[in-house]
DNA sequence: GTATTAGATCGACAAACGTCAGTGTTAGTG
DNA sequence: CACTAACACTGACGTTTGTCGATCTAATAC
């Protein structure tokens, strides 16, 4: 990868022409990129990034009853955060009778963690 | 921390009591969280990873009209993702005449990054 | 059986978002 | 000077979001 540290003034381009060729081109992947916006954008919540924390530092699986009462928000708002989640391929949930078990996937956060390092 | 592995089926409560106890609080400060959950959404739309992929990338400073080309949406569209990653402290840009440049301000990533890992 | 609980889903709403065409501002070119 | 390029901003648009109250489903308690 070619670095260009230098701040290169560029000359204005006569009429017509396109001022400079780009640099630098993206590295990451189309479907990688798509797929760690999709993670990132899950993450862009506050009640959900603490939902997450909570799922994470638990190394267990959490009962949603136990996770309600930690937020102000309604149950219903709650449940669509969870939603979410699950939708994003981040957390997954497991009935049991009339509970449900959340907890976060294994390696679902690795590809967004390891690009951000 | 306790950590706790098992997974315990709840008994259901008689009439007007609760469920449970919450086992496991939030850890991240609230405005961690919030401010966690602010860059997070910031990369969370595919152009917006892409940006700071490409910036990170290019160790100095990248001009917007090198960046304009690189995505399918026009100018326009780009300026305001940039005022996005802006706005939540992601990136600063320096005016140089005519033009202005980009780049990612250092340890911007890093609250994210760390928490993630 | 009935009553109650945990949790998901539905419908509605305002707010925020991503996008574009148009415009404005500033700074080089000739 | 007039013209044009680079970039930010404005206004409009359709879509998505976060939130709630109400409702539905499934399972347990009595």
């Amino acid at each position: 990868m070619q670095v260009d540290l230098e701040l290169a003034p560029k000359q204005k381009r006569a009429a017509g022409e396109r001022c400079c060729e780009p640099v630098v081109y993206p590295d990451v992947q189309r479907d990688h990129a798509l797929r760690m916006a999709e993670v990132a954008k899950a993450l862009g919540d506050p009640i959900r990034l603490q939902l997450v924390d909570v799922l994470r530092r638990h190394a267990g699986k959490v009962c949603v009853c136990e996770l309600v009462p930690l937020f102000d928000v309604s149950q219903p708002t709650l449940s669509h955060h969870l939603k979410k989640l699950r939708d994003a391929g981040i957390v997954d949930s497991e009935r049991q009778g009339l509970w449900a078990y959340y907890y976060v996937i294994p390696d679902a956060l690795k590809e967004l963690s390891t690009w951000l390092t």
